[in-house]
DNA sequence: AATCCGACATCGA
DNA sequence: TCGATGTCGGATT
């Protein structure tokens, strides 16, 4: 069972007649219990329960009593020993007398208590019971889920009903945008009379909603008319009460998809829903899922929580606005002054989506207008703060339509908040006519006509922004002296899963200025464009985006670019993990990062913590903006890394270990043709797996097995039917790896991906065992010891954490980019000597452990002492060379890093 | 010829 | 179901 279908479930539940034996396992049954389940409940086979109620393993202690017994009921529950059992896993406690309605959460600690009518308003409580996970915000937000669902609903009937409207999408989301603020509207007042709207259709419209449409239609006619047009627009008596709208919500086509007798009970049932309970912010950030098939299922996946869009906004400008407000104390005219700055500034989002982030800035610009107007006495005045001035483009059509809304919204919300329903009401009719929420595709719009530049000394040239483009709007100067602030959290998307369009996209931005760009992330591309933008306007921006715009390659393809735009880092966000509504959790890691062309202290952010530093650089770290450039030839005269070998062979090359061992059960000979494959994985975990390795001459005898021969076939068919040319040249000798076949008889073996918890590289000395390290994998072949101990360097890791790439925010480690850049001093013939040792070291080290894995040994609490003692050992030598004497601390060591790698690489040769 | 990446992918507890 | 942690092969240079 899905969301929607529980959410139906439990509100039917509840609006039939309370039945005290049965509530359990009809209860059971909305949250998707099979019928199967609930009759082993029944006959008590799997009901747990010691004090006659109805226990389902891992779930939930539940039930029912004779009325006013709930409280007692809750606690014998709780008491009980059942629930006690650990075996049982009990999760919920849940007692109702068909009156009041008592549950806890005991891994959360979370209660609800309720009349019993009222329970499905707690349905995301219990979310668990279906399998599906619940976040705080999400409890939180049980109003914005309900409606989100039912929407839902609606939505999905009125398609499947109006085929004819199939094209016209944005007929049908603007149809919806106006039912909600119909919905909103109804329950607070704006419309005169409770639930005016509903109750119109419910008077008017025939129960099978054959005449729905006219109904709506004529009602969206009024809100179309103003009132000196009224009694010439011929109005039925009954849509006279609608007053003016329009603001574009009512404007154009009238029009009305036709309603089924579902969708028509579907209408009313949202209709009686409390309305007055929408958070704008989180509504709209759900709401996408309603007309995206893609979204429904996952109910906001890219929603940004609203601590992580304070992250963006605090630092961007509100802190200063509070730091303002602070100084102002009780004075007039500087608080007036910051009031009117305020009414001046424009926040733009040019990735808006429902605009939460546009919701979010306003609340909170109206929270210290209201504290500067109740210093000065004027609590209840008219806000100087337009929503005009909160500007965002949206590629998606319904969610356009709800930012807007959205932002309405919450305008009304604040003024009943600051002023008074009564003065908020006064105010509200008619909407603004403009709209000021773009829909279309950002990087292909002209970013200084929808969000014109301010001040009066700025004169600009569209071209400069972007190489073509469109339609530039007159520039207005409405904002004479205000200050823009761009934010958001546009798309990522890597470069390899971008859609054409999307490469279009990056062509039109990056092209003119830069060939290299097409391993660049998407949102690099808005990134460039909020910098261009702050040049030529003076903005600030700060945007979350992927952090692999500051790792790695993507760093020396994006970041002189944006120094060329004059833009610095002005405040980062390190590396978090993405966190939103859906229970499968969006696998990325962002950051933020803050551009400006002005000066002033910079900060960066790092968890809870932040410091004060004078320059943050591209890599997210302080004191230097230095870039690393990747390389195939290494800085130092180290040994030469390489890439693994790449089968390309849909797993058929490899075997694992009892694969293999069945294969010389049978053919004992085939021994000569199987090496040991060893990746990342089966290095660190110690598994192992082995490769067909078919020399040509052994061709013959490989096919002559039909197993192999099979497995040859199938990597041939792979190969030729891939996308990639490379793949479909070595279709021809498909008993080969795809490339780089080498193999030697000592080699270090450096995993390209690792856990971000390791203290050292988790690297491996292969000696005299022929094996094939595989691409997951980089390798110096014939390598000798030294390279060990620098790899296994305190020094190297440093290194790797700074400059590397990252998956998530797990190491990855690449030749080019960290082993051929890392500066080492000339080592003279006792350095290496003494590193050898120490490299030995570490090895007799890990020995002494066997058979523990590289992982067990290198657990960061868990490493043994003597492990640890060898690194520290091997650490102190490297660093003496270095400087001396050890580094005092990881920030010393990337000074000198970055120290020794300018120099090295700005020598001019001679 | 050789990678660097992944609004990820895939384990096993 | 969810923490933990690194596959695999394509598009790009």
């Amino acid at each position: 069972m899905n969301a929607v279908e529980i959410e139906q479930a439990i509100t039917e539940l509840a609006e039939l007649p309370f039945d005290v034996a049965e509530f359990p396992f009809a209860f059971l049954e909305s949250f998707g219990n099979k019928a199967t389940a609930i009759k082993k409940l029944r006959s008590g086979t799997s009901n747990k329960s010691d004090i006659d109620g109805v226990l389902q393993a891992n779930h939930i202690h539940l039930k029912t009593c004779d009325a006013g017994q709930v409280p007692q009921t809750l606690s014998d529950l709780k008491g009980s020993k059942a629930t006690q059992t650990k075996r049982n896993k009990v999760r919920f406690l849940l007692a109702t007398d068909g009156e009041t309605f008592e549950a806890e959460d005991l891994i959360t600690g979370e209660t609800v208590s309720c009349i019993y009518d009222d329970f499905p308003n707690h349905f995301v409580f219990f979310w668990p019971l279906a399998g599906l996970s619940k976040t705080k915000q999400l409890s939180e937000s049980e109003f914005d889920v309900r409606a989100t669902l039912r929407l839902n609903k609606l939505y999905t009937t009125l398609r499947a009903d109006n085929p004819d409207w199939e094209k016209r999408s944005h007929d049908m989301n603007h149809f919806m945008a106006r039912l909600i603020f119909l919905f909103f509207a109804e329950d607070t007042d704006i419309l005169n009379g409770e639930d005016l709207f509903t109750n119109t259709i419910e008077t008017l419209a025939n129960a099978d909603g054959s005449n729905t449409h006219e109904v709506i239609s004529e009602l969206f006619r009024a809100m179309n008319t103003d009132y000196p047009d009224r009694d010439a627009a011929n109005l039925p008596r009954w849509a006279t009460p609608f007053p003016y709208v329009n603001g574009g919500l009512f404007s154009g086509s009238t029009e009305v998809p036709k309603f089924s007798r579902i969708a028509q009970r579907y209408l009313t049932h949202i209709g009686h829903l409390d309305w007055t309970k929408i958070n704008p912010d989180i509504f709209g950030s759900m709401i996408q899922a309603v007309a995206d098939e893609e979204e429904r299922s996952t109910l906001g996946m890219h929603y940004t929580s609203v601590p992580n869009i304070l992250k963006v906004l605090n630092p961007l400008f509100l802190d200063d606005l509070r730091d303002h407000l602070d100084q102002a104390g009780d004075n007039r005219q500087k608080l007036k002054n910051l009031r009117t700055r305020m009414s001046n500034i424009r926040v733009f989002d040019p990735a808006c989506g429902s605009g939460n982030f546009l919701v979010i800035a306003y609340k909170q610009m109206r929270e210290v207008e209201f504290e500067i107007n109740k210093r000065r006495g004027e609590a209840f005045d008219r806000s100087e703060i337009s929503i005009r001035n909160f500007r965002g483009i949206e590629l998606r059509d319904f969610s356009a339509e709800i930012a807007r809304l959205a932002l309405i919204i919450a305008e009304y919300q604040c003024d009943v908040t600051y002023r008074g329903q009564k003065d908020a009401l006064a105010d509200f009719l008619p909407l603004d006519r403009e709209n000021w929420i773009t829909c279309g595709n950002a990087l292909r719009l002209d970013w200084l006509s929808i969000c014109p530049p301010t001040g009066a000394g700025v004169k600009v040239k569209s071209d400069d922004l972007f190489e073509t483009p469109l339609d530039q709007a007159e520039i207005d100067f409405e904002n004479q002296g205000g200050e823009t602030y761009i934010c958001g959290n546009p798309p990522y998307q890597g470069s390899v899963n971008q859609t054409a369009e999307q490469k279009e996209d990056m062509r039109r931005i990056f092209a003119p200025v830069f060939k290299r760009y097409k391993d660049l992330d998407y949102v690099a591309a808005f990134m460039l464009a909020a910098a261009r933008y702050n040049r030529l306007t003076g903005a600030s921006s700060a945007l979350v985006t992927t952090n692999s715009i500051v790792q790695g390659e993507q760093v020396a393809m994006l970041w002189p670019l944006i120094f060329q735009q004059q833009n610095k880092v002005s405040f980062a966000h390190k590396s978090f993990l993405w966190s939103n509504l859906a229970s499968n959790q969006a696998a990325v890691t962002c950051i933020i990062v803050g551009l400006t062309i002005s000066g002033g202290v910079r900060t960066i952010f790092d968890g809870g913590t932040s410091r004060s530093v004078e320059v943050i650089g591209p890599y997210l770290i302080p004191s230097t903006d230095q870039i690393v450039q990747k390389r195939s030839n290494a800085l130092h005269s180290l040994s030469k890394m390489d890439y693994g070998n790449k089968p390309t062979d849909g797993g058929n090359l490899i075997l694992s270990s009892v694969e293999k061992d069945e294969l010389l059960e049978q053919y004992p000979h085939a021994t000569d043709l199987l090496r040991k494959y060893v990746g990342s994985q089966e290095f660190i975990k110690g598994i192992h797996r082995y490769c067909l390795w078919i020399e040509d001459q052994q061709l013959t005898f490989a096919l002559s097995i039909p197993e192999i021969q099979a497995r040859v076939e199938k990597v041939k068919s792979l190969r030729s039917q891939s996308r990639g040319t490379q793949a479909n040249k070595a279709a021809g000798s498909p008993h080969r790896f795809v490339f780089t076949p080498h193999t030697s008889e000592t080699a270090i073996i450096v995993p390209q991906h690792f856990s971000e918890r390791r203290e050292y590289l988790t690297i491996g000395y292969h000696d005299g065992s022929r094996v094939v390290i595989a691409n997951s994998a980089s390798a110096i072949y014939d390598a000798n010891l030294v390279d060990f101990s620098v790899l296994s360097s305190a020094l190297h890791m440093s290194w790797l954490s700074a400059i590397g790439g990252r998956l998530k925010s797990d190491y990855r480690y690449s030749n080019t980019l960290v082993w051929n850049t890392f500066p080492v001093p000339k080592l003279t013939e006792k350095n290496k000597a003494d590193l050898t040792r120490c490299a030995e070291d570490i090895l007799l080290a890990r020995e002494a452990h066997f058979p523990a894995t590289i992982a067990d040994l290198y657990k960061p609490d868990a490493m043994p002492q003597n492990l640890r003692d060898a690194h520290e050992a091997n650490d102190e030598v490297l660093e003496r060379i270095y400087i001396g004497r050890r580094f005092r601390n990881d920030t010393e060591r990337l000074e000198k890093l970055f120290d020794m790698y300018t120099k090295m690489t700005t020598q001019v040769p001679s």
